[in-house]
DNA sequence: TCGCATTGCATAGCATGCTATATATTATTA
DNA sequence: TAATAATATATAGCATGCTATGCAATGCGA
């Protein structure tokens, strides 16, 4: 009996996400952000002042994950906080000018990633995979659950 | 203009790559190996006694994670590691009795999680699907060469 | 055979993610 | 209102992955 790599979904799902990150990191190193950045920035981008429990909310990290990532955000200058009016546990978290001043090149630089990755499917094809993966996910997800 | 994790391709690899992993940590945790040690491990099940730089070439991660790894195993009592009989600065690299014994059960657990994970796809579908990964994978490998 | 390039592996340093736990503050309740 | 519970965030410790670099052994050309 052999296992197949190829023929394995975890495997390959692996791999590709291994990929699409040294692809984006490549491109958006320029811009002075990372990978891990990117979903605290998209979420921010669109609404800023979030406290950590709001942004958290927003995504799909734990709560340790994204403290450490919103410490090396402070420390690279792409955000700052402060104290939150009503509850001195909390802090506000506000992006910076240069940050700002990047969000068009970093949804650019994003989009073609996914274009590059995905450029000999059709767009049914494409339409197919989000859908596939999305599927994936909630599967995933509910497994994951445990009644509790 | 909004950007949709929804919709980003390398959003939902990242994802889905995570849970799967989680899902796989889980369930392998009682054999005593982690999702990492996975790769190797298949092709040391296949061929026990090869070189690092032998399993390098089976396995898609860089040099020096494999060496990073193959010390975390040594230190788990899964691999041990010989002096090579023609080349002083390499070493073979043997399954322990213990990993050699949980080589069945490690198969069936991760079987487990990829059907789990495809489990309401039609087995059309689940073709689809991985040719679809394998497609994109090729894609990011031939953009990520470079020329050179 | 000496000297330098190459090779095989290890190490350093970092990012990203996780679980578990600590800490400080706020809220609730006896 | 004092004690307790809950909440918001931080920290510790680890795995997995990467790039860059170090080091010892091998191989090859002058």
């Amino acid at each position: 009996m052999e296992f197949d790599r190829m023929t394995s979904a975890g495997y390959l799902v692996n791999h590709m996400a291994r990929l699409f990150a040294e692809g984006l990191r490549k491109r958006i190193a320029p811009l002075g952000i990372v990978p891990g950045q990117f979903p605290a920035l998209l979420a921010l981008w669109n609404k800023d002042g979030l406290t950590q429990k709001e942004l958290l909310a927003l995504l799909d990290i734990e709560q340790a994950t994204l403290a450490n990532t919103l410490t090396r955000m402070e420390r690279d200058g792409l955000i700052t906080r402060k104290e939150h009016p009503a509850d001195a546990r909390a802090r506000t978290i506000h992006l910076t000018e240069k940050v700002r001043a990047i969000r068009d090149s970093a949804y650019k630089v994003a989009m073609e990633v996914n274009e590059d990755a995905l450029s000999d499917f059709s767009d049914k094809e494409r339409a197919v995979f989000l859908d596939f993966m999305r599927r994936t996910i909630t599967t995933l997800q509910d497994d994951g659950q445990g009644s509790k």
